[in-house]
DNA sequence: AACTTCACG
DNA sequence: ACGTACGTGAAGTTT
């Protein structure tokens, strides 16, 4: 047995590492103990982050409390192996920092399913998220082990991270490589290895008190449990690639930028991402730059350029000017090279054995609570169906779309109690649109559909909290126009300014934080406080997005499930039941909000998630 | 690491 | 006192 002594918060602890069967047998007895007195705290080392990537493997499996950690060699195999799992079967109660991980290599390594180990998990990361959500960047903790530990057990708690990337560089390994390279028995990397399992054990009971201490619901907690396991089930899934087609797209792409690549060249902008090189060839070339960035650096984003190309918003000749070639060139090559390597390459490149991709589904990443999701799963071009095509449905299988209608602007009208915009919603039918009604509440007979786009705008200006200069320069209406209806919006829902007044006191009165309408913890900016009509819409938004993953799971539609999208949910369904089924996720995504209805519509679509978004295929 | 840009809801 | 568009992930360039 190898043992390391080490002090936290003034106590020494202990890290155990059996190397022979008496030892684990030891273990064992330990663990027979420690699960008696309470949670064990679990955590694992992996050669990487790519969980279903080819060369991934599960190095070693740690448990610990308080004062003891143990660290299995899972890497060895044999009774290693066997005791490990072992182990974490007999645990009844796990504590894991961001469990979802630890679920997922368990699941994929050591064959136990992520159903048998999440109803016994505490997530400490989750209790971090639930007591303050901001990354340090926005003044908070953030939700790493180490500043958390720092923060909460002992503020020398991150050493130990730092030692070992040292340890890393000094044998020739970075940041990336070195967890799969270092020696198993490196002390440094064991050492760690067991200390995150003592700091987890330690950070629980803390953290939970604090809740507590917050008022902070038992119910959220559990319900974010919940998420994150069904979170973790869609990750798992994963999604197909259309590989053949993947590769073709990302070649295309390829040439596609370098063509103008080369064409802005003949201007003098060797990089089409250095936005100087650009600003610099364009006033070379006559064009008047007025807007700045925040640093006061000449702006020459998609904004900017489309128009000196005589192009609208989208991308159609407008025919007001001559076009600027390289401004041409600026849109098209860039365009060309971020879907061709952010998309169509990483597809290729993140490929599991199996030909999916799965992206981390993150169920609680945003400081509103909102989901992420990785490898650009999240953000692909939807004004074009070419990226799309490359993500298919299963074999047999059609993708079904399911998206609330209007979510925010309903979650808005539910919480400030809109009485007009409830009114609204409760006499609309499924085609219900509440942009065309508020423009039908001010102008009457009258109402356009530009008038519609306006009234749109000033509705998306309330839930962001967008001004008249804003909310202009989006719509591309003048300013006087929209002053106007900003106006007429708060005289028809007057309930809205009150409410954000209201908000702002609440929040202020508890330490800058507005509790949400399920008890979450909504830190505001001092300098931004208008923001929280935003925090706390996109934050129940989020949760009603939540609500119903568990109503969609109690249908036992959750294999079908692939992604969550904010406000919409994207499946896989045999094609001879897809009726069915969407018909199953519209009811699972369908109820009252304080008196407003939450409705969603389903899309049933080919194979190919391309396919609904405007192609036949 | 900071900045800029661009893709989404 | 007044008015403020919100939240992400990712790539490339510059410092």
């Amino acid at each position: 047995m190898i043992e390391y002594r080490h002090e936290i918060a003034g106590d020494t602890i202990t890290v155990h590492v059996p190397e022979t069967p008496e030892d684990l047998q030891e273990f064992s007895a330990w663990l027979d103990r420690a699960r008696r007195r309470g949670p064990v705290a679990v955590d694992t080392e992996t050669t990487g982050l790519e969980i279903f990537g080819p060369s991934f493997r599960l190095r070693t499996v740690q448990f610990g409390d308080a004062r003891d950690a143990w660290v299995i060699l899972y890497e060895r195999g044999g009774y290693h192996q066997a005791y490990a799992r072992d182990a974490l079967r007999r645990c009844r109660e796990i504590l894991i920092h961001n469990a979802a991980y630890d679920w997922l290599v368990i699941n994929r390594c050591a064959g136990i399913p992520l159903e048998e180990l999440a109803p016994r998990t505490t997530d400490s990361r989750i209790l971090a998220m639930l007591h303050d959500p901001r990354p340090p960047q926005d003044g908070g903790i953030g939700t790493a082990l180490k500043p958390l530990s720092a923060r909460w057990v002992d503020p020398s708690a991150p050493d130990t991270q730092n030692g070992l990337t040292a340890v890393f560089n000094s044998l020739g390994y970075t940041k990336e490589t070195g967890w799969a390279g270092i020696d198993l028995l490196h002390p440094t990397y064991l050492l760690y290895a067991g200390l995150d399992v003592i700091l987890t054990a330690r950070l629980v009971p803390v953290l939970r008190a604090e809740l507590h201490r917050l008022g902070v619901p038992v119910r959220l907690v559990e319900y974010e449990h919940e998420i994150a396991r069904l979170c973790a089930v869609m990750q798992r899934a994963g999604l197909l690639v259309d590989q053949e087609y993947a590769q073709q797209l990302a070649r295309r792409l390829a040439e596609e930028a370098e063509r103008y690549a080369a064409l802005a060249a003949r201007y003098g902008v060797v990089s089409l991402g250095s936005p100087a090189q650009v600003a610099e060839a364009l006033q070379g070339m006559g064009e008047a730059l007025t807007e700045r960035t925040q640093t006061g650096a000449l702006k020459v984003d998609k904004a900017v350029l489309l128009p000196l190309a005589d192009l609208d918003r989208d991308w159609q000749r407008i025919g007001a000017r001559e076009p600027n070639p390289l401004a041409d060139a600026v849109l098209r090559g860039k365009r060309a090279g971020k879907w061709g390597v952010s998309y169509a390459e990483r597809f290729i490149s993140k490929l599991s054995a199996e030909g999916r991709i799965h992206p981390t589904v993150s169920a609680l990443a945003a400081r509103t609570g909102r989901m992420s999701v990785t490898d650009g799963l999240h953000q692909l071009p939807s004004s074009d169906h070419v990226i799309r095509r490359a993500i298919l449905a299963e074999p047999g299988h059609v993708m079904i779309s399911t998206d609330f209608q209007a979510i925010e602007m309903r979650v808005l009208a539910a919480l400030a109690d809109v009485r007009k915009m409830k009114a609204g919603f409760l006499s609309g039918g499924d085609s219900f649109d509440i942009h065309a009604y508020t423009a039908r509440l001010i102008k009457g007979d009258a109402a356009t559909p530009k008038h519609r786009k306006i009234f749109k705008g000033a509705g998306f200006g309330k839930v962001y909290g967008g001004g008249v200069t804003t909310i202009a320069r989006q719509t591309g209406a003048p300013e006087e126009e929209i002053a106007q209806a900003l106006i007429a919006y708060d005289r028809q829902f007057p309930e809205i300014k009150r409410a954000a007044r209201r908000w702002q006191r609440e929040a202020f009165q508890n330490g800058m934080v507005y509790i949400s309408a399920v008890g979450r913890r909504l830190p505001l900016d001092r300098d931004r406080t208008y923001a929280v009509v935003n925090y706390a819409c996109q934050s129940v938004a989020r949760d009603v997005l939540g609500q119903a993953m568990l109503n969609v799971e109690s249908a036992g539609l959750l294999p079908y499930c692939r992604l969550p999208i904010h406000d919409e949910l994207l499946a896989s369904a045999p094609r001879e039941n897809a009726e069915e089924v969407a018909r199953e996720f519209e009811k699972c995504m369908t109820w009252d909000l304080y008196g407003v209805p939450i409705t969603a519509e389903a899309e049933i679509g080919g194979r190919s998630w391309g396919s609904l978004y405007g192609a036949d295929f």
